[in-house]
DNA sequence: GACTTGACTAGAC
DNA sequence: AGTCTAGCCAAGT
């Protein structure tokens, strides 16, 4: 139990980010839910703006399964050109499938199922 | 201490 | 399928 440190909550959020294996994704909401003390997805993604070199933040998308980097300094093909390199599959709107490689803690690892015509989990 | 901004999301139109 | 709105919390000003 975190005695609910001013930093505390960012070790956490890094160590779950840190916990996402290569080649698998998570979402800010599905972080958020994990933290839960009221965390909310925008938390997480300031968060993750601080985030470290030794965090791999590109293995966190939004709900979409898109990058939001928001342009910031982070061009968006970066982050997918990293993913790419992990071998998760973008289709050609620049969305992964999350129902294919959302990555969801406690869960055993199974094998990546083959793209079934980038069909969107919300169609 | 109030106001604004932000790497978000879910729901409504 | 795309666009708009409201809710949410933390940090900076």
């Amino acid at each position: 139990m975190p005695e609910k440190s001013d930093k505390n909550y960012r070790e956490r959020v890094y160590r779950i980010v840190r916990s996402i294996p290569p080649g698998r994704v998570m979402t800010y909401g599905q972080l958020a839910e994990i933290l839960g003390d009221g965390y909310t997805p925008r938390t997480v993604g300031f968060v993750m703006h601080g985030s470290d070199d030794k965090t791999p933040w590109h293995r966190v998308l939004n709900a979409q399964g898109g990058c939001s980097t928001r342009g910031i300094v982070l061009p968006h093909d970066k982050q997918q050109r990293m993913l790419e390199a992990e071998g998760v599959c973008f289709n050609d709107r620049g969305r992964c499938d999350l129902r294919t490689y959302l990555w969801i803690p406690g869960e055993k690892t199974r094998n990546r199922a083959p793209s079934r015509k980038t069909t969107l989990f919300t169609n």
